[in-house]
RNA sequence: GGGCGCUUAGCUCAGCUGGUUCAGAGCGUCUGCCUUACAAGCAGAGGGUCGGCGGUUCGAAUCCGUCAGCGCCCACCA
């Protein structure tokens, strides 16, 4: 068949991602081979596939694709996260196109929305993964809100409820009021911002009754205005928050605070009277010292507010507007109140300064616009002192490995500074938390049951006393889901249904599962929390290996963004390059942790090293068989030598492999095939022009091309798929994907061999290297002379098979042995030896005297330095034998080349 | 404020427990070749003294200290 002249990768990937989905190639099912899992970590059910996408899954593809060809069982369990309130969020942003308000619509009729949005681009990432050749199990594809994956989160909510390690309580949230819903700490991002420090006038209240008289140290009055009332300074950045502060707080060691110690301050423009308390929180160099305490709006001030028993006032609606209770503005939002308040301030001459301040303010993972608030409410929370317990040491001891390693001090440092987890949100989408509030009085605590289904719960409340004659429609269900994460952490466990069907038949063979594969931003999220469900839920880890991907970054080094628009799009790249070849342009920049800087020139390489294969195979396909032709000595050992080097270089690339150095892995697989197989092998025992090929050496050579197909397999699937499908003739079915790669071990033979292919070369790539210099074409034939004692054998163009390969790649017409070079010869250097080629007439006696008193005066050089080092009595004392040994082989080396060089160069000189 | 990591050729990175003939790779650069597998190619070449300083050692890119620069993570100073 005759193949085209360049690869097209269109033409390849479509046809054989379907027959692989045809042939079920990517199923698993357990049976008695050592099982290899990857889950995935589960994208956004509605996004679309990015170049981080891109990274991850081809680097699980690769390990998955590896672990195949190692005879494994190995299976990649697809799936997608309902990932709540991303989606909520734009199901909220479509209905708001619509002219849909989300709180006019019920729970139900919202949820028809969101499922209908969800089936519209559900898994239409999924879609695109296998675009670049992802091999998951697509029959397995779950979703974090399907009905298995549901009844994992209820029940393990109920468990860890009647464990006593969920609570429900008051506590001070971080609220983002544009999602209107609690979050995490770990969802909060800290940005730091040019912003405001306004210095404000809590004037005195009780000066009257209660004199004061601050002074400065000269004995001067001091806070003081011109009516001569007294007042305290505030630094704050948040003036709107006025309206809720109930005290001012100094610290009672701050001698220049003494004075208000005991009195009542005005608040601005509210003029509410505060009391002024004392703590020694607040930090005496900080402002003025003294500290407005607002207790339901920042966490330490609630904490101040508890020890002090102080009222707690909330100023703000849960969407950041000011309430009725905050008296002033109410309705407005709190950035414009921010604004507003500071004018108002200062007409009211209450504003003393406003400097400029750099602070951190707090925003949603999800939403970057909106700062979080900290809000006061009562909420479900996990503890976690116990999930740390259980988790930190499968990481400490290394039952878990992370690569790169120093994530290991990264997540030890979170373990053992763990929060309670916030696991309640206020959003529809996602799983209803299981519980059930039972009626109660105005003034009542709240009492609920937490059960799995209604029926369950109804019967629980009926064994509350006072509550026996209790019917289902008085149970009020909790309106609140939960965090997504508290469904991906059982995601390992919930994928083979651990939760709901303990001890069945997958979750023993695939679980644990082998490397995870994903980006360390999420490191406390996801990885250390299914951690923690391993080990409660099955008592074990839920993988061996942690791989983190770095971020993906444009050339210039800047993270990839929309607003940039520096983020290629990967299907295009694919079109453009096909997918092996941005597969390999994705993982040459890219070493473990690193992150990468992608550039899409590599997607280039990627492709011409696609088309490198793809040519490759052409010229062996091309070559006429001959069957009474003997195979060639040279060819035998040339074979015997590529053996070799396939051997040794299969034991490194599995070295890099075990290590997840997996662009390393690839350039070694990239220089197999292209200098040692394309450059030299082939070269080597290509025939003459249009001349036969033995068959012994074709067949040698198509069995290390399907060798060299199944090693770049997991990097290149498709292309190596159809050259494994031209080598020979395969049955339907066949696939390179569940064909096996095992080799022996390289051994001490093969690594002379290879040594003498090297010092083969390196006479060749002398010879061309003189021609080069000379301009001379790579065809004019020349003789070589060695000078080398007519006795010794060792000199590696005198095994027959390697004279005539070294003849024939360096176009020499013969070689000869010498006592001394003859004239008109270039020579050139290998260890001791020197080799001259011939040059008649062509040569240049000048340049070359030049090129050898350059090397000459090297050489004086160097052997100085040895001498020096040998001369060095502590050196030759301390250091060990082989060292110096080495340093004297050296020395005799240098000298023997000096005495030949310089014999030489007196020859050329006459 | 704490913790971690990084700084080696123009670029991106290797270089393990200090010691093979003056530090390696890929890309890029330069030179010569359209040699019937591949110009998405072939052949050849140039290019760093290993961030600065100090120390340990017979010997340091490799160990220690220190300074500088960069990056990441964590933390409730308004």
């Amino acid at each position: 068949m005759e193949l085209a002249k360049n690869y097209n990768p269109s033409e390849v990937e479509g046809k054989w991602y379907q027959y692989w989905l045809d042939h079920k190639l990517f199923a698993s099912r357990p049976d008695g081979r050592e099982s290899y899992t990857i889950v995935i970590p589960p994208p956004n059910v509605t996004g679309v596939l990015h170049m981080g996408h891109m990274l991850n899954n081809t680097i699980q593809d690769i390990l998955v694709r590896k672990a195949r060809l190692d005879g494994k069982n190995a299976c990649w369990v697809p799936g997608t996260d309902h990932a709540s309130i991303a989606t909520e969020a734009k199901v909220v942003n479509r209905l708001a196109e619509q002219g849909i308000k989300k709180r006019d619509l019920t729970r139900e009729e919202f949820l028809k929305h969101a499922w209908a949005w969800t089936d519209e681009h559900g898994g239409i990432i999924l879609k695109q993964l296998r675009h670049l050749g992802a091999s998951c199990d697509w029959d397995r594809t779950a979703f974090t809100m399907d009905e298995k994956r549901s009844e994992s989160v209820l029940k393990v909510f109920v468990d860890l409820y009647k464990k006593g390690l969920i609570y429900r309580g008051l506590r001070m949230v971080n609220w983002d009021p544009k999602a209107q819903t609690v979050l995490s700490t770990e969802e909060v991002i800290y940005r730091e911002e040019k912003s405001h420090l306004f210095h404000l006038r809590y004037y005195v209240a009780d000066a009257e009754t209660n004199p004061v008289k601050p002074t400065g140290e000269e004995g001067e009055v001091l806070h003081q205005d011109e009516q001569g009332r007294y007042y305290a300074v505030v630094a704050t950045t948040r003036p709107e928050t006025i309206m809720g502060d109930t005290a001012m707080c100094v610290n009672p060691k701050d001698p220049k605070n003494q004075w208000l110690r005991g009195h009542k301050v005005i608040v601005p423009l509210v003029n509410r009277i505060i009391p002024v308390i004392e703590d020694r929180y607040v930090d005496i160099e900080f402002g003025t010292g003294c500290l407005k305490v607002t207790p339901a709006h920042d966490v330490n001030d609630y904490a101040l507010g508890k020890a002090h028993n102080l009222e707690t006032i909330d100023i703000f609606n849960p969407d950041g507007t000011l309430s009725e209770a905050a008296g002033l503005y109410v309705g407005q939002d709190r950035m414009e109140v921010r604004k507003q308040i500071a004018i108002d301030l200062q007409a009211a001459g209450l504003m003393e300064k406003i400097e400029d301040y750099d602070n951190k303010v707090g925003y949603s993972e999800r939403n970057q616009d909106t700062a979080v608030e900290p809000r006061l409410c009562k909420q479900w929370f996990l503890s976690m002192k116990h999930f740390a317990d259980i988790a930190l040491p499968p990481v400490l001891e290394g039952k878990i490995k992370f690569y790169p390693t120093k994530y290991v001090n990264t997540y030890r440092n979170w373990m053992e500074n763990i929060q309670d987890w916030c696991i309640s949100r206020q959003l529809w989408w996602g799983h209803r938390i299981p519980a059930y509030f039972l009626p109660t009085g105005e003034d009542e605590e709240e009492k609920y049951v937490v059960a799995l289904t209604a029926e369950e719960a109804l019967e629980e409340a009926k064994k509350m006393s006072g509550y026996e004659n209790i019917t289902a429609d008085q149970l009020r269900h909790d309106e609140d889901a939960l965090d997504t994460w508290f469904s991906s952490w059982l995601w390992p466990i919930s994928l083979f249904d651990g939760i709901n069907n303990p001890d069945n038949e997958e979750i023993n063979y695939y679980y644990p599962t082998c490397d995870l594969v994903t980006a360390p931003d999420i490191i406390f999220f996801w990885v250390a929390r299914m951690i923690m469900a391993g080990e409660e839920y099955m008592k074990d880890v839920p993988f061996r290996n942690v791989y983190f991907t770095g971020v993906v970054r444009d050339k210039l080094g800047r993270k990839m963004s929309k607003s940039l628009g520096n983020s290629p799009d990967p299907l295009g790249l694919i079109d453009k390059y096909g997918a092996d070849g941005v597969r390999m342009g994705m993982l040459l920049s890219a070493p473990a942790g690193n992150d990468i800087l992608f550039d899409e020139q590599l997607c280039q390489q990627g492709a011409a090293f696609c088309n490198k294969i793809w040519n490759a195979f052409r010229l062996v396909q091309g070559w006429e068989v001959s069957d009474s032709l003997a195979q060639p000595e040279e060819n035998k050992k040339t074979i015997a030598w590529m053996e070799a080097t396939i051997k040794t270089a299969v034991a490194e690339i599995n070295d890099l492999y075990s290590k997840y150095r997996l662009n390393e892995a690839l350039m070694a697989v990239f220089k197999l095939f292209t200098d040692e197989f394309s450059g030299w092998y082939l070269e080597m025992i290509k025939p003459a022009y249009q001349a036969p090929i033995d068959a012994e050496t074709l067949q040698a050579t198509l069995n290390f091309f399907e060798q060299l197909m199944k090693i770049i397999h997991p990097f290149m699937p498709f292309i190596t798929e159809e050259l494994y499908q031209h080598i020979a003739e395969r049955k339907d079915g066949e696939s390179i994907m569940v064909d096996s790669l095992i080799l022996d071990s390289p051994t001490e033979a093969d690594a002379r061999l290879i040594a003498q292919y090297e010092e083969a070369k390196q006479v060749i790539s002398g010879v061309r290297a003189v021609r080069q210099s000379k301009n001379i074409s790579p065809r004019e034939p020349f003789t070589l002379e060695v000078v080398v004692a007519s006795d010794d054998d060792c000199n590696v163009t005198k095994c027959p098979a390697l004279g005539s390969v070294i003849k024939k790649m360096a176009s020499l017409a013969d070689i000869l042995y010498v006592q001394a070079k003859s004239d008109g010869t270039s020579a050139f250097l290998l260890g001791t030896t020197e080799y001259a080629v011939q040059l008649g007439n062509l040569i240049d006696t000048e340049a070359e005297i030049q090129k050898m008193e350059a090397e000459l005066k090297h050489l004086q050089g160097f052997l100085v330095g040895v001498k020096k080092k040998l001369g060095n009595e502590r050196f030759v004392a301390n250091a060990p034998a082989q060292v110096v040994d080495l340093e004297r082989k050296k020395q005799s080396d240098a000298e023997t080349k000096i005495a030949a060089l310089t014999e030489s160069l007196a020859k050329l000189k006459k």
